[in-house]
DNA sequence: TTAGGTTAATCAATCGATTGATTGAGTCAA
DNA sequence: TTGACTCAATCAATCGATTGATTAACCTAA
């Protein structure tokens, strides 16, 4: 009938979530186990004792965060077939809402409230930080990350492009992520150039114009109306 | 007639190219002053002696390779002002050479050899982590460095659709940054992806797809010949 | 029910190593 | 001698990691 002390999970978990958001904010170098722990309230030998060293912690909230993933594109409608019936106008939907979709997840919530998508946006950070200088043995985990994001897109683009090697699709769709994740990568520089940031306020709009380039940059100008 | 011993400035030159190397490889927090002062070949207190502290270096190897600047842009024609005759197609020259030319800039010579460019190739990466986050106080060199960039791109734009509100044209010339720099800086995430990097090799064929791709969506795709 | 034993979880204290920084003696050309 | 330069030695602070002790919950034989 008590309320029960901190469960020995809820430790592990707290060290995790503290781990995520500080690797996300710092790098690893950036934090020390000290101030981690500070911030999960627990004690630092816990993180020995847990995940048997400060890397293993760092594997383990990759792991964490892959596991728990942002289902954002597994919500999404699956990319048609390209012998399915109305295929081409599908994949075009499959596309818009993927770059909504996408660019919704990383501007999600950078409210201070208590928000769960806290750790989304920290997450994000995350993988960013990985993707520049993905670590030989967390290899996998990255790729198991990107991979279904990178597949989405391609399924489209086979759809939208079928003349198009290979090659040249994986080019297009590179072109889109470029976009998609630029506008949140780069937030501190564009702030500083337009003079203020791109936020979630703006996600409609940014969805609209990657939309929009990208469909033209396809070759697809002419299934957009009222554009040059 | 005997060798010059190490005249004094050179000992401060060597500390700073091995700095800049060291800290665009690994980041601040990941090298250590003993590690660029054997770099060096130099004594570690020697930091503190030139630079005051391993912050004054890394702000140091900023000034050093913005003075220094890579001179790409410089170098390029300068963009057409509006009421210039044929300042379309002076625009879209340089947009095009432009986007050529910081590829190649980007890809600059990864040879191990003793290559002067190889402090180029360091300096992108430099940069790269700087402009993820620009630590207040090194804004003003950040932007002394970015700011050509972003204005000679947007000088292209402004001539080339002359009818989109300056939102919207900062708005295309993101998309066309977002692409350039997304195969320098993603690489590792690319190769992994398809199996293999894209290579100084292959900067032709970057810059004609962005090109391409870019032009299509401004909304120019009349002005390419062959393509859909 | 109870006493004794086992376990996982947590803690403060401490380890050796490494960090950035400081010192004072030394070198050498002017 | 002076002043710019360089060095080995050393500083306090912090790093990740280890230790032994403590706690609380559970299990089990009496």
């Amino acid at each position: 009938m008590k309320p029960p002390p901190d469960s020995s999970q809820d430790t592990r978990q707290r060290l995790l979530e503290a781990a995520v958001l500080l690797f996300a904010q710092k790098g690893f170098d950036g934090v020390g186990i000290r101030e981690i722990s500070q911030k999960a309230q627990a004690n630092s030998a816990l993180v020995q004792y847990y995940f048997g060293s400060k890397e293993g912690l760092y594997l383990a909230a990759m792991s964490f965060l892959f596991d728990q993933g942002i289902d954002s594109v597994a919500a999404l409608p699956a990319p048609p077939s390209l012998d399915e019936p109305e295929a081409f106008a599908k994949a075009l939907d499959c596309l818009k809402g993927y770059i909504h979709a996408f660019l919704e997840e990383l501007f999600a919530c950078h409210d201070p409230a208590k928000c769960s998508r806290e750790l989304q946006s920290a997450a994000h950070l995350f993988w960013t930080r990985e993707l520049m200088e993905p670590a030989a043995g967390r290899v996998d985990i990255i790729l198991g990350h990107v991979r279904p994001y990178a597949d989405y897109l391609a399924a489209c683009i086979r759809v939208l492009r079928p003349d198009l090697a290979e090659d040249a699709q994986f080019l297009m769709g590179s072109s889109i992520h470029a976009q998609i994740m630029f506008f949140h990568r780069d937030m501190s520089m564009i702030s500083l150039l337009r003079g203020s940031a791109y936020g979630p306020q703006d996600v409609g709009t940014l969805a609209t114009h990657i939309s929009d380039f990208s469909l033209r940059g396809l070759g697809l100008g002419n299934t957009l109306q009222g554009v040059q």
